[in-house]
DNA sequence: CTGAAAGCGCTTACAG
DNA sequence: CTGAAAGCGCTTACAG
C-alpha cells in the first residue's frame, strides 16, 4: 500500500483510500481516476481548523463534489513517491481501494451528522490512528492502550468536545442505562418525591431515568409503555399499576425487569408503603379521640394505595365495633379539587361525620377548604387526618394531623430493588412502615411536631413535643 | 442463483444463502460444506411459530450451532432442483454465497438483541420480502409499497409485537424527536406544572420529553446538560437558568436549538411570567391596603424570578415613596422551609413588617407556619401574599392572596416555541401576564376567588366575587 | 412495487 | 499495543 503523510509527518491511515494528482487552485477541477471529481474550493474552510494549515501550503483542504454525489471531505496530503520523495496529493479519505472503479451512492440525509459533531472516526483521522484505538481509549477503563495514547485522545477528545453518541452505543450493546419511570402525574408531589428518590438513585449508580406521565389513562400507560421499550430501557419502575388494568401482565412478556412502586399488586415485585397499617393508624387515633362517624375521602380505589388506606382504617372501626356505611366512603382523587368536592359532598350528608380521614395531605386541605367556607372547624367541628405528611402539612394555619409515608427512601429503594434485579438477583417486594404525627386538625392543642428524622416506629400517643409552640 | 421455497410456497429471499443437505433427525449433525455444522434440535422451537410447522413436516425449524460460531436459526426449506423436483433442505439464512468458504468471526455480544427481540429482518424474513420491503411497509405515510404488502407487513408485526428500534432509527436519520428539559427539581409543583405543559404539547406534536433535575447546582447542570447532548435530543428547555452561571454561552455553541422557560436571561429567547409586572400588582396591592413596613421573602436571587418579583415590588413601593431596606429582603429557596426561616427572621426584627410578600406560595405557607406559632393571625397582625396562586392557594384555612401564574401555558408555549425554532423559523421571547388574586390573607372578608378561566389582565380591586362564601 | 446496498457511530474478539 | 472487520437495526436513493 502507498504510503502517505501530512504535511505536520503525521500518516495517513485508512482503510480505504484513493491519491489522484498534485494539487489544484481553487475552482479547478480534478479527475480522480475513480469515477468521481473533485473541484477543490475553500468552502470547506471550517473543516481546515483541525490541521490549522493555511491554504498556501501543501496541506491545504479542499471540499469535492462530483454532480450530485457529495463526499466526505477532501484532503491534501503529501504522497511518499517509489524513491522517496514527498508530493503533495489529493486524497480522498473512504473512496477508491477495491471498488474504487464503481460509484458510491450516498443517499442523501436530513442531517445525520450535523455540522460540527465529533465523532470517534474524526478523532482518529486526526491522531492518525484507528478508530478502535479511540474507542479503547476513551473507554472508562482503557485495557490495552499506552498510557500515551490514553493522553492524547483524551486531550483532543477534550479540546473537541467529543460527546459518545448514546445511540450507537445503544445499539452495538444493546444496553442503554436508561430506566424508565412510569407515574400518574408528577404534579402530585407524592410522585414527584418518589421520583426524586429513584432517579438520584440512578444516577449514583450510572443509570438515567425517563419518566413519563400517565395520568392514571390505561391508554396513556399502554402508548408511553410502548414508547419506553422502544428506547430500549434497560428496567421500568411503575408507579401507576391500577388493579382495573392488565398493562402488568403484558409486561411480563416483554422480557424487561421492573419493580412496582407505591402502588402494589399481587404476586408482582412492590416497593411500597403498608397503607393498611397507615389506615389502621388513622382510625386508632380517631377511635382514642371518640371519634365514632367518619367520612373517608378515599382517593382512587382502583390505586391500592387509596384502596388499602381505606381499607385499613374500615377494618380498625369495624374491629372496633363500628363499621363504616358505604356512602361515608367518598371515591376520589388525590388531589385539592378532589378533596373540596368530596367534603363538600359528606359536610351535606344529613349526619355529617365527625372526623374525616383523607388519603392524601392535598385531599385533606381540600376538606378544609369545604370546612371553612361551612364555618366550620378543626378538631372542634370536624377532626381532619390526611396522609403523606408533606412539607404544607406542619406549617397550615391550622396544622394537619397526617400519616407519614417515606417517600423518597420509597423511590430510593425501588431503584435499588431494580438494581438488584438487574444483577440477576432474585428480589422481594417491601412494605416500608408509616407513622402518624398527631397535630391541631385532630387534638386542638397538640405539641408540633416535625418529621424531620424519618422515625421508623408508630409513634401514636408516645412523642413528646420536639418544638415547643410559640405563644 | 438456485430457488427454494417453504413449505407454504413462500420463496426463500436472502443476499447470501448456502444450502446443505437434506432433513436429518433431531440431534444429528450436519456437515455444511461450508465449514459450518449444523446440529439439528429442537431447542429452537420458539421460532417455529412463525410457520406453524410441525415437526412431521419437512418445514421443521432446527437450531444449529458450531463450536463458538454462533450463527442465527436454521430452517429447513425445499429445494427446487434442475429437475424440478422439490426436496427439503437446510438453510442457513446469511452464510455462504461467495464467502462461503470463510468463517464469519461473530464478536460475542452482552445481549444485544435479548431473545424474542423483534426486528425488521425477523419480519422480513418470515413474509420472504427484503427488509426494505417491510421498513417502507411500517413507515407512517408507505409510500411505494402495495396496499396488500402493508396489510400483510403491519398484520405480522402487530401480532409479534413489534417495535421500531429508536437508537437504530436515530442513529440512522440523524434525529431522535426528543427534547431535553432542564428544571431546578420536579419536587416543586410549580415546575412540575410547567413541565406538564411542556410534555403534553411535545406529545401532540409527536415528541417526547427527557427531564433532568439539576437542584440549581451548576455542576449538576453541566453534566446533566451533557447528557441531554449525548442522548442527541433534537432541542432543550431550560427552566434552570441562573444568572451567576455560564451554561447557557456555553449551549450556544452546541448547534442543539434551545428556548429558557420561566427564569430570563438577556439575549436568549425565553417564555415567562412577567414577574416584575407581577411584583408591581402585590405592591399596588398592599400600597392600596395601607401597608408601610414590608418583608420580601425574595427567592433564589440568582433566578430572574425571584429577582425580577422583588425588583418590580421594591420599584413600585420606592415610586409610593416608601422605599424597603435591604434588612427586609430576605433572599430564600422557594420552597415552605424557605419561608418558615424567612418568616421566623422578618417576624424577629425589632419593628416585624406589617405585610409580608413571598416570591412563592409555599414560601408563603412558610410564613403563615412562623406567624401562627407566633400567635399572630392574617391579614390583621401580618398580611400575606403569595406567588404563582396554586390550587392548594385558594382551600388555605386562611385563603392566600397570590398573583397567579399561568404555569402549564407557559409550558406549553415553550415548547411550541422550540418546535417553530426547530422548524427553522425566527421566533421572539414571551412574556405571559399575571393577575392578582386578593383573598382573606389580606383583605379580612374579601370574596373567596377562584382563578379557574385564567384571566389574562391584572384584576385588581375589578372583580366581582365568583363565589359567596357560605357562612 | 420491490430488492440491494450503504452507512449512521460505536464496540469487541481476533490477528498481528 | 494497534489495526481491521463485522454488525447492532434502521432508512433511503437508486435500479430494475
Amino acid at each position: 500500500m502507498t504510503k502517505y503523510i501530512r504535511c505536520d509527518g503525521t500518516k495517513v491511515q485508512h482503510s480505504c483510500h484513493r491519491v489522484d494528482r498534485t494539487l489544484s487552485e481553487e475552482g479547478e477541477s480534478l479527475e480522480t481516476g475513480c469515477a468521481r471529481r473533485a473541484i477543490v474550493s475553500n468552502e470547506t474552510e471550517a473543516a481546515t481548523g483541525v490541521y490549522g494549515r493555511s491554504a498556501a501550503d501543501a496541506g491545504k483542504h479542499v471540499g469535492n463534489s462530483v454532480g450530485k454525489w457529495a463526499c466526505g471531505s477532501v484532503e491534501v496530503v503529501h504522497r511518499v513517491s517509489a524513491d522517496d520523495r514527498v508530493v503533495p496529493t489529493v486524497y480522498l479519505p473512504g473512496a477508491g481501494g477495491a471498488g474504487c472503479g464503481r460509484i458510491h451512492r450516498m443517499p442523501s440525509r436530513k442531517s445525520p451528522a450535523p455540522r460540527g459533531t465529533v465523532t470517534l472516526a474524526l478523532l482518529a483521522e486526526q491522531l492518525g490512528v484507528h478508530v478502535s484505538t479511540v474507542s479503547r481509549a476513551l473507554s472508562e477503563n482503557p485495557v490495552g492502550v499506552s498510557a500515551e495514547t490514553v493522553a492524547r485522545v483524551r486531550e483532543l477528545a477534550g479540546e473537541q468536545g467529543y460527546r459518545r453518541n448514546a445511540a450507537a452505543l445503544s445499539l452495538r450493546t444493546g444496553r442503554t442505562k436508561m430506566i424508565g419511570v412510569m407515574v400518574p402525574r408528577l404534579t402530585d408531589v407524592v410522585l414527584a418525591t418518589i421520583y426524586d428518590g429513584i432517579d438520584q438513585t440512578a444516577i449514583d449508580a450510572g443509570y438515567n431515568t425517563v419518566v413519563v406521565n400517565t395520568r392514571d389513562r390505561p391508554d396513556l400507560q399502554r402508548s408511553r409503555l410502548d414508547l419506553m421499550l422502544s428506547r430500549q430501557v434497560d428496567g421500568i419502575i411503575v408507579g401507576d399499576s391500577r388493579t382495573d388494568s392488565n398493562l402488568i401482565s403484558e409486561l411480563h412478556g416483554c422480557g424487561v425487569p421492573y419493580v412496582l412502586v407505591a402502588r402494589r399488586m399481587p404476586r408482582e415485585i412492590s416497593v411500597s408503603t403498608d397503607d393498611l397499617e397507615g389506615g389502621r393508624l388513622a382510625a386508632e387515633h380517631l377511635l382514642s379521640l371518640g371519634h365514632r362517624r367518619i367520612g373517608i375521602v378515599a382517593g382512587d380505589p382502583h390505586a391500592s394505595t387509596g384502596a388499602e388506606r381505606t381499607l385499613g382504617f374500615r377494618r380498625a372501626y369495624a374491629a372496633a365495633g363500628y363499621p363504616l356505611p358505604d356512602d361515608y366512603v367518598i371515591p376520589s382523587g388525590f388531589d385539592v379539587r378532589s378533596g373540596r368536592e368530596a367534603g363538600d359532598h359528606l359536610l351535606s350528608l344529613p349526619h355529617p361525620p365527625t372526623a374525616i380521614f383523607a388519603a392524601s395531605d392535598f385531599a385533606a386541605v381540600g376538606v378544609m377548604g369545604a370546612m371553612r367556607d361551612r364555618g366550620l372547624e378543626a378538631p372542634g367541628d370536624v377532626a381532619v387526618v390526611g396522609f403523606n405528611d408533606l412539607d404544607v402539612a406542619s406549617e397550615l394555619p391550622t396544622p394537619l394531623t397526617s400519616v407519614h409515608s417515606p417517600l423518597f427512601e420509597m423511590g430510593a429503594l425501588s431503584m435499588r430493588v431494580l438494581l438488584s434485579l438487574l444483577r440477576g438477583r432474585r428480589v422481594r417486594s417491601r412494605l416500608l412502615q408509616p407513622t402518624l404525627y398527631p397535630r391541631a386538625s385532630t387534638v386542638g392543642e397538640s405539641p408540633i411536631r416535625t418529621s424531620a428524622d424519618h422515625p421508623r416506629r408508630s409513634e401514636v400517643g408516645a412523642g413528646s413535643p420536639r418544638r415547643a409552640q410559640v405563644p
